[in-house]
DNA sequence: TCTTTTTTTGGACATATGTCCTATTCAGAT
DNA sequence: ATCTGAATAGGACATATGTCCAAAAAAAGA
C-alpha cells in the first residue's frame, strides 16, 4: 500500500511534511484489536486507512455505551493529542484496519502548520457536535423517540453516511448504541408491532407505517 | 479597558494580529443578555475578558440544561467558528460581561496563525472532554451519585475552579445542572439528611459524614 | 437425529425519576 | 406591619427503564 498515493486519494496530502511519514509507519490490527483503550495513555495518532471502528466507552465497571461506528478515512487519537489527556473513548477495529500510525512527537515537531492544525480543529469540533448532540438527544428523549429515530433514518435516503456506519449492528449492539437494556429495547420493539408500525422477524424490522413512526420520533433523527 | 493590556494579563496577547484587533471591539453586556442563541448563526468570536456566563442548552420545548458556568476568561463562538456549523449552546451573561468581539471574518483574514489555531484546538479539545465525560457520568449513574459528588466537590478543596463557577446557584439550578426535576433533586437532598449525611437549612447544605458521603458518590467527582 | 448451547423473547417486579399540586416560608415592595 | 411573588418543601401518582429469570427457538455439535 502506497501511503502517498492514499493520502492524497483522500485529499489529505498537504498534511503531513515528509520528516512526519518518514517517522510513521502504516500499520494493521486483526478484527477485534483495541486500537486503544479509554484511560490508557497514547503516543501515536491513527490516520485509518481501511475498514471500520467501533469507538465506545467503557467504564471500570465493564458498562459500555456505543457512540459510533466509524469507516476510514478517521483520524483516531487527535482529541488526546490535542489536549494532551489519556483516552477519552475505546477504540477497537472491526473486520481488519489498516492505520498510518503518526507518533504525536513527530506531529509536534515536525508538524504545527496551520493546514494541519485547522484540520484536526475541524475534525474535533465536528466530533463535539456529534457528542453534544447525542448527549442531549439521549437526556432528552425516551427510548421510543430514539428507536423510531432510528428506525427512521435507517430507512430514508440522504444520510449514506449513517447507514453504511449504523446498519449491520446486532440487536445487542442497537441497545447499547441507544444507551438502553436489551429488555427495554425489544419492549419497545414490540410496542412498535402492536400498534402496527413495524414488522419484526427475528432477523430484521421492516416499517409498515414510516408516517406515524415519524411521528413517534418526533424531530429525533440520526445522520 | 484596554485590550493589549488585558490580553497580555492572560498571556493571549500573542493570539490576536494587529489587523484582527483593529476589526475588533470591546463589547459590554448587561445581565441576562444572551450572547448567542442555540441554532442560529453567529459571526464572531467572543472572548470573555470580565463577568461570567452562563452556557446551556435550550431545546424547543423550553426544557433547558445547564452545562456550566464559567469565569472569565473564556472563549465563545470557537466551536461554530471551527466547524462552520451555527451555534451549539445557549450562553447568557450572569452579571455584566465584557467581552472583545472578534469578527470571523477578520480570523480568517487576519489571523491563521499556528499559534492561534493551536490555542483554539485546545480549548475544543478540552470542551469535547469536559462534555463527553458530562455525558458518560449522566448516563452511567443516578442522581444520588451525581448530587453526592457535587456535594464532595464543593466541598474539597483543590479544585477552586469548579467551585467558584458551580457554588452560589440556587437549588433550581443545581437541579438543572444536575439534569434532574427541582423535585427529585429534593427527595434525594432529603435522604442524605434522613440517613444523617448532611443537614439541610433552606440556604445552604452542610455535610457531616464526607466519609459516607464519598462512598454514595461512587467515584464521580466534577472539576 | 438427538443433545447441548446460544440467542431471542417476554413475564414479573423493583426503582429512579418525572409531573402535578399544595403548603410553607422568606424577601422585598408598599 | 402587610401584602405579594419567588423560592422551598414535600405528598400522591404515573411511567420509563433496569434487573432477574424462565420459556421458546435456533444453531451448533455429536
Amino acid at each position: 500500500m502506497d501511503v502517498t498515493e492514499v493520502l492524497a486519494r483522500l485529499q489529505w496530502d498537504h498534511l503531513f511534511s515528509k520528516e512526519t511519514l518518514d517517522t510513521s509507519s502504516i500499520v494493521t490490527y486483526a478484527s477485534g484489536t483495541m486500537l486503544c483503550s479509554n484511560d490508557q495513555s497514547i503516543e501515536s495518532l491513527f490516520v485509518v486507512l481501511e475498514g471500520r471502528v467501533k469507538i465506545y466507552t467503557l467504564s471500570e465497571e465493564g458498562k459500555q455505551r456505543l457512540l459510533r461506528l466509524k469507516a476510514a478515512p478517521t483520524l483516531i487519537g487527535d482529541i488526546e493529542y490535542a489536549s494532551g489527556r489519556n483516552v477519552l473513548h475505546t477504540v477497537e477495529a472491526v473486520g481488519p484496519v489498516t492505520c498510518l500510525r503518526v507518533p504525536f512527537e513527530a506531529l509536534r515537531r515536525y508538524n504545527r502548520t496551520v493546514e494541519f492544525t485547522e484540520h484536526l480543529l475541524r475534525g474535533v469540533s465536528e466530533k463535539l457536535f456529534i457528542e453534544a448532540n447525542a448527549s442531549s438527544n439521549h437526556l432528552m428523549s425516551t427510548l421510543e423517540e430514539r428507536l423510531a429515530g432510528y428506525l427512521i433514518s435507517l430507512s430514508e435516503s440522504g444520510n449514506e453516511l449513517f447507514q453504511a456506519e449504523m446498519s449491520q449492528l446486532k440487536r445487542k449492539e442497537v441497545a447499547d448504541w441507544l444507551g438502553t437494556s436489551y429488555r427495554h429495547l425489544n419492549r419497545t420493539l414490540q410496542s412498535f408491532v402492536d400498534e402496527g408500525l413495524v414488522t419484526r422477524t427475528r432477523k430484521e424490522v421492516v416499517i409498515l407505517n414510516s408516517e406515524k413512526l415519524k411521528e413517534r420520533a418526533n424531530g429525533m433523527f440520526y445522520e
